[in-house]
DNA sequence: GAGCACTGC
């Protein structure tokens, strides 16, 4: 098949009458870098050193000052500069305020600022807190604005993530993650050190967020009652929620009848197509359409939304094949894959500009409709649909899905078209398939598992968390599922009352499994191993693998593979790390992800750290005794366990459903009487990642609380 | 016999 030889017929394609964004201001602007760009953020010398920040020197203040200055001059063209006195105005007047502005309207630098200029921000008063969903916009955020403000990073502005932390006491104004606020409340219960928390990107509506909604409404409260009874060293607490899209009103009713203001955005008008007819094939239209555009179109890159690996790398073996038909006086068409599996020095690509007379074609998961933004992009493709985590509570399985997208979403897809010049966005989808879909995506808190969750707000002092003030409340059943499962790790007691162990549990940045196994770990003497092969879990892979290479992959896996299966297959991979001391070439040879590794031994620093200052020995080495390592983990895996049938599947322990083992598990295609499981997730199959070999009679052992004898039986017979 | 979107502590 020749690229045109079908066609995909788009509505309203040369009427220029059907533009659905249109922002008349936007195209007179010149583009301003407002410093969210996430690729300088993501460079790997990103980190620093947690130095005390001092104030600046002499020298430092007036090179600080003379930068400021310049900066100023792109700050008061930002549109939200216009709103300063308003803004202040709003929030001075209003406990709560819901801030609605579009991408580049600089709210997230500027806003902080303003209250920080009129002191609504102070020593005296607390600090300002802007909360983001991820490490590098906190991280280039607070940098940006440190620049502006005419101070050292870490000094008057600095920003918390994990791993690294440049604020300071004097610190006014802080970019954290939003899971590193909900941290910050275990040890500030009322958050006093600040007078304002930003909960910012608030349309995300990630699983935080959700959470951190519910406790700064109910701390505002109560600082406020304690305000009214004349409590001295406490100021009432300002909220600002801000959000990208237009569903202010729900934010706005849930705080009260919280003020709602509206920023103007900086984005360009982007025409939107839809398909005449409905596609069966997403991918073949994709292709056909990226082709009807480069014969027809203007200069411009293209960004495609798939939902997969396998997707873009068909789709990019496909492009460079046609590609290298194409006639000799038509410009050359480059593929770029970006997925978040992939390696940082191919994810650089697709910032790169393409070379002369090339025209780039982006292949992207969702990680490009929030994550990353790329430059250059004047037409965006979008397939409507995306893969999704989900949950079902009843059956405690997750699963990892196919679903047609939001409304939003596909908006927000479209937007990316128009971030510097006017674009074009062609949906491979009907209008009435639009019209179909879903306002806004299902926040993720109905769509997961809460054990986590529930842990943290009762370890925060939320107790009933049936009754939680939720802005979108979880189903009942996924609730007592969480709570269910706290109590069978012994974290909470029949009263649903974190115990002392669920207390230590809730210390640890871990899912509460792991911290089980963490915990028990000291009776089975192997605390050192255990640490580590939980660090090495917290990773997608230590391994990557490019597509041409599987075989060589899956070759250089097997030189770490230990009988037992995947837990002491991944130790042996930390080890030999260290045994070569990470030497560069040895991890290219046998396919390593540096990336990832220097993740896992982060994660090992801070999971050492944390038993130091709980006083858990974390040095305790199990030797050879591997046997002892796998009871620890079986601690808290014990739900997750499958027994081998006599037809050769293995059967679910509990729910005894009919599971198979991932291809990349070093246990794949081994048949042994029981296995333990690191997750369990639905895809095309019930597929379990992270499997070792356990044997049936340590079950009982590792959850007598949990395993009668008659569950095991019932199990076993078929 | 065959494969996981994206975040975060």
């Amino acid at each position: 098949m020749a690229p045109g030889a079908k066609v995909v017929h788009f509505s309203n394609e040369d009427d220029d009458q059907f533009i659905i964004h249109d922002n008349k201001h936007a195209s007179k602007r010149r583009r301003v870098q407002n410093g969210v760009h996430e690729r300088e953020a993501d460079q790997p010398n990103d980190r620093l050193e947690s130095s005390r920040p001092k104030a600046p020197t002499q020298k430092q203040e007036k090179d600080l000052q003379r930068r400021k200055q310049e900066l100023f001059e792109f700050r008061k063209n930002l549109p939200v500069f216009t709103a300063r006195d308003q803004i202040i105005k709003g929030v001075q007047e209003n406990e709560t305020v819901v801030i609605v502005g579009e991408t580049g309207s600089g709210k997230t630098t500027q806003i902080p600022q303003f209250l920080l200029e009129c002191g609504i921000g102070s020593p005296g008063r607390g600090a300002i807190a802007v909360t983001q969903p991820r490490r590098v916009a906190a991280t280039s955020l607070a940098k940006r604005v440190a620049e502006e403000v005419g101070t050292t990073l870490g000094y008057r502005v600095g920003y918390t993530v994990r791993f690294d932390d440049t604020s300071s006491q004097h610190t006014m104004i802080k970019y954290l993650t939003d899971g590193m606020l909900l941290r910050e409340l275990l040890s500030d219960k009322l958050l006093l050190r600040y007078s304002v928390v930003m909960l910012d990107e608030a349309h995300e509506r990630t699983l935080r967020t959700d959470m951190l909604f519910g406790m700064v409404k109910e701390i505002q409260q109560t600082r406020k009652e304690m305000v009214q009874r004349g409590e001295k060293n406490v100021c009432e607490l300002k909220i600002v929620v801000m959000s990208a899209t237009l569903d202010a009103e729900k934010f706005s009713e849930y705080f009260n009848g919280a003020r709602i203001m509206y920023v103007s955005g900086r984005l360009f008008p982007v025409k939107v197509y839809n398909t005449i007819e409905p596609q069966s094939d997403y991918l073949d239209a994709a292709l056909v359409t990226i082709f009807q555009i480069h014969m027809r179109r203007p200069k411009g890159d293209i960004l495609v939304f798939l939902t997969g690996q396998e997707e873009i790398e068909t789709l990019t073996a496909l492009l460079t094949e046609y590609a290298g038909q194409l006639p000799s006086n038509v410009q050359a068409l480059l593929p770029c894959p970006l997925f978040a599996a992939l390696p940082p020095a191919q994810q650089q690509k697709v910032f790169e500009p393409a070379p002369h007379n090339t025209r780039k074609v982006v292949l992207a998961t969702n990680i490009a409709e929030t994550s990353i933004t790329i430059s250059g992009i004047r037409y965006v493709i979008d397939c409507g649909v995306a893969k999704v985590r989900g949950f079902n509570a009843k059956i405690g399985v997750e699963s990892l899905l196919v679903h047609p997208i939001s409304k939003s979403s596909a908006r927000q897809r479209m937007g990316r078209a128009g971030r510097e010049a006017a674009g074009f966005c062609y949906r491979l989808y009907t209008e009435p398939s639009f019209g179909s879909l879903e306002e806004n995506t299902i926040p993720e808190i109905k769509r997961c598992n809460l054990a986590a969750a529930v842990l943290n707000l009762k370890a925060a002092g939320v107790n009933d968390v049936l009754h939680f003030d939720y802005m979108d409340r979880p189903s009942r059943t996924s609730l007592s599922r969480a709570l269910e499962q706290l109590y069978s790790l012994s974290a909470i007691d029949d009263k649903g009352t974190l115990t002392q162990e669920g207390n230590q549990m809730a210390e640890f940045p871990l899912d509460p499994v792991f911290s089980k196994v963490l915990i028990q770990s000291q009776q089975y003497e192997c605390t050192s191993e255990v640490i580590s092969i939980i660090s090495l879990l917290s990773v997608d892979s230590v391994f990557f693998t490019p597509p041409d290479k599987r075989d060589n992959v899956a070759e250089a896996k097997k030189r770490f593979v230990h009988p037992d299966g995947d837990h002491l297959t991944l130790l042996n991979v930390l080890k030999s790390y260290w045994e070569v001391k990470g030497d560069k070439e040895w991890c290219r040879e046998n396919f390593i992800n540096m990336r990832n590794i220097k993740i896992v031994l982060d994660v090992r620093n801070q999971l050492i750290q944390f038993c130091t200052r709980m006083g858990i020995v974390s040095s305790t080495s199990a030797g050879n005794e591997t046997d002892n390592i796998l009871k620890s983990f079986l601690s808290g895996f014990f739900q997750n366990t499958a027994l081998l049938q006599p037809d050769g599947t293995y059967k679910s322990v509990v729910g005894g459903q009919t599971i198979s083992i991932h291809p990349g598990s070093s246990m794949f295609g081994k048949r042994v009487e029981a296995i333990m499981y690191n997750e369990l997730v639905f895809t095309t199959k019930q597929y379990v990642r992270g499997v070792s070999t356990v044997q049936g009679a340590w079950l009982p052992m590792a959850a007598p609380k949990y395993f009668g004898n008659s569950k095991l039986a019932s199990t076993t017979t078929t």
